[in-house]
DNA sequence: CTTGACTCCGTACTTAGGTACGGCCTTAGA
DNA sequence: TCTAAGGCCGTACCTAAGTACGGAGTCAAG
């Protein structure tokens, strides 16, 4: 199977199929060539994409950002200074996320290790009044 | 200075003062004892809590979500098996979110190991063409 | 003791990111 | 070949997360 109609794209993806449409304006999803009928005829790949797309909003990112993202491994008209320039910010970011979700899980992790899993909160259970977390 | 004024709390924290009672009626920020007058007293932690939910949110969680992390160190009624239970779940979660964000940094990181930063990108830029993110 | 900045509250508006509706058209299988 | 399931489109609607408005009360510096 080489092609995917908007139903099937959207099934594979685990979206909704009026969210490809949607993405489609916005231009996060390449138009995709039609048959006669108007049908869109989407190739596999789509389905990466819409999935990384997914993943990417979990993670924090803006659909605006991700297209930026996304627009990285596609357009070929903009300097190259300024590609980089942006890639470099993006690295920043990411690597600030990644180390605040570190902040986060280690509380957490701090939180689990000494609860016993029993018993109610209000007496013994030591997983309370520890959650500091700063930024 | 021990009490804060919504202005006060909203400027520090860097937010809207609207947003401040937008969190109150969501329970996010707790209700702060008020004076006569029926103006708002922010203890000095308010600032962290405030900016907490704001690094959480870019960090992808929802603000239901961040309620909940939230209410770990608050809530003392809940069953400790159940809370131990929604802390590990979260755990995971922050794993997973840490991982992709890795597999994001690398690809980012691939682009601009090889480019000069120099020339565009149509004739010689290696950035582009190698953002290859897959889940 | 006034005046300008701040606060209160309820309510309305906005933006991002979808979802749903409905009338018409296409397709594929019995 | 008829027909149900699915596609097309424009438009309207929805939820989350704020933001803004505006009339009335409060505070504090001069």
């Amino acid at each position: 199977m080489e092609h995917l109609k908007t139903g099937e794209l959207a099934k594979r993806a685990g979206v909704n199929v009026e969210t490809l449409r949607f993405y489609e304006r916005k231009g996060l999803l390449p138009e995709p060539p039609r048959r006669a009928s108007g049908y869109r005829e989407y190739p596999e790949e789509s389905v990466t994409r819409i999935r990384f797309i997914k993943r990417a909003q979990e993670l924090g990112f803006s659909l605006d950002e991700i297209q930026e993202l996304l627009a990285l491994r596609v357009n070929a008209e903009t300097p190259c200074a300024g590609v980089k320039d942006f890639t470099e910010k993006k690295i920043l970011d990411v690597q600030r996320k990644i180390a605040d979700l570190k902040i986060i899980e280690r509380a957490l992790k701090k939180l689990t290790a000494a609860c016993p899993g029993q018993g109610s909160v209000s007496d013994g259970c030591p997983i309370l009044e520890n959650l500091d977390i700063e930024f």
